[in-house]
DNA sequence: TATGAATGAGGTTTCATTCAT
DNA sequence: AATGAATGAAACCTCATTCAT
């Protein structure tokens, strides 16, 4: 007995109509998740914010959390896609250099749809889509620890693994606390600048 | 019209009966919340656990969200408690020394009740006391702002605020990630150094 | 991961209210089952006719089959304490005796609710309850198994399993079909002699 | 105002594709009845399964019912085929020799579908068909009971109707029991053999 | 005061049916 | 004729909350 998907979609769409539709439901749930948090996004209020009925919703979608799960998903996608951007400058860039542009990313990163990725971050545990954002997490120290590897020798630290822990989860904490509590700073580039302080500081001897 | 305040206890119990009660009530919400998680945490549940009747549960908390409520404060007030305990060494000590107290401090607050202190972090902004949560993050921060301010001449940043919503945020961000996903490292003294050294070598030139 | 529970009641009633909630519930179903068939029986109707809240009754069934159940259950108890009553007289007798006992006590126990009884035959496999219903017939063939057998020197068939199972499902049919076609026949006694005949002269060799 | 017919197919295909279409969904509707009981067989899993669209389903049936409907009907026609290829052999023979062909005839009867059969005869009365399949037992019972005018002077019973009425359904029930509870026996000519002698030992007087 | 029975709005999901393409 | 997207009433069930006892 196989247990049913309940996450990935039911049916591709064959018509223009049907993507309208997806797209319209997609919106509708990340308006309302922004506006009123997850509760509220019931699949009733989803639809109707969508202008679909339920039915259409559950076409599309095998279930609540699916819903969610597309979101989520999609998000991710975005977001891999600005770090990706700002990775060719980083591999091959010095600790000096390399730094400012990762804390960088992060920032951009956490522009693409602060209000969303607030939501994600703090009531995404419970539902569909953690393994997701954790995944994310997990590609970033991956990356991290990769680049220090490459620069073992200039860097102070000797035990990259905790290095590249700390790096990524103090940078992170940063720009989401920053994202959430001051979300004007996110435009400064002082703050970001002294992040690049916090981590260059860390891992170099500078004078 | 006045809103109604549906958080704060109902009324002071002046009997030892009802403190146990209310005890009682507390207990078992917080047991269904780690073990089960906060879907789990119905009243009627609650209150069977608790071994009282729902009615009961309604006489001493005016709502759900109230035993939610009280069970955040209580949390809070025991972190603050375990964070004053070390905060007199922390005050009086060089910046050199007081690091290494205030990370420690952190690491020991998150160990008082990690789990229920996990699930209140990732569960709870939807719930009453996110900004009971918001307010320890603030008095972190004035805390820090302040020991700063007294050291600002052996400092090298300038600001000040900067500087402390960077160093609490950072420093909290990693403990949590470490409750979180590596939870055998809490007990390790090596990655407090680290954060430590991390936290010093941005606010010090070391050489 | 434990199955849950289904069908056994959800919990014992302390107080004289809910017996009669219990009470009312069941008799709501039964009537919408007679009445209007299966599929007009949804909770909510039940509940309705009942005169109670849906949440009433999900306080006592666990869910719509337990309902259903319960009314089976309930209703093959009778059945069998029909059963019973004839029995005394059954077991010690002659088989030109016995049969018509026999025999009677099936009209008998087709009369007890004979609506209710039609539903659950001809509705219920789908259900809960099947097996409670098919335990009756076994019960059944094992009762006539076992009188065949101690008469079995007097008897012309020889593979007994056989003909318990012959006639066990031929009376039931004859009388489940008499009352649900020609209810009228089940209070005359012609038919019923008949009855006696085909399974008396197909027993016996009767001159 | 009439009510609508909902159950008499829609349009009379006049082309052969029409014919193919409604024999898929005929088949499909048949295919999940048997593999997955009635509450599966949804219009649009019937649709699916014969490859075309629900659209096309409503085109020929005017709705869910009348497609089972269609499926009994067709059913208890290809019953009746098969028992009139018996009916010749039947009504000149002897009481003798004709109650073994007409029990071989319900024994062969109840081969044709047998799955199908069970479910037509467990889950249906609650849908279309019901009628149909009352029809079917009304014309065996007029068979019966015009075969046995014409030897009513051979016969011991002389309320013939009831004797029709009798043995049609201890015959069935025998026969439906014996496909739903021992399929197997099916197959033996024992069990029909026995059911013959129930019968005629009820009719005749055998010495 | 304590109990636990009762409430009912509201959540998720299905499916027969319609209708624009 | 055929498609399949869209509909929405209605099913099951939960749970915060109230209230009679």
């Amino acid at each position: 007995m196989a247990t049913p998907d309940v996450l990935t979609p039911r049916k591709k769409p064959r018509q223009a109509r049907s993507h309208a539709t997806i797209e319209a439901i997609l919106q509708a749930a990340a308006h309302i998740l922004v506006q009123d948090g997850i509760d509220a996004a019931s699949t009733n209020r989803i639809a109707e914010k969508a202008g679909v009925s339920v039915g259409s919703l559950y076409q599309y979608f095998p279930s609540k959390e699916a819903v969610i799960f597309a979101l989520v998903e999609r998000h991710v996608q975005r977001m891999q896609k600005q770090l990706e951007e700002h990775l060719e400058a980083f591999v091959a860039a010095s600790v000096e250099e390399a730094v400012p542009v990762y804390v960088k990313a992060m920032f951009d990163v956490h522009r693409v749809e602060p209000k969303l990725h607030r939501i994600f971050q703090e009531q995404l545990p419970r539902l569909a889509g953690r393994e997701e954002f954790q995944r994310w997490s997990e590609t970033s120290e991956g990356l991290v620890r990769a680049y220090l590897e490459g620069h073992r020798d200039r860097l102070r630290p000797t035990d990259l693994d905790m290095a590249a822990f700390l790096l990524v989860h103090s940078v992170e904490a940063v720009v989401h606390a920053v994202a959430i509590l001051k979300p004007r700073y996110l435009e400064k580039t002082a703050l970001a600048e002294e992040v690049s302080q916090l981590v260059l500081r860390y891992l170099l001897d500078l004078r």
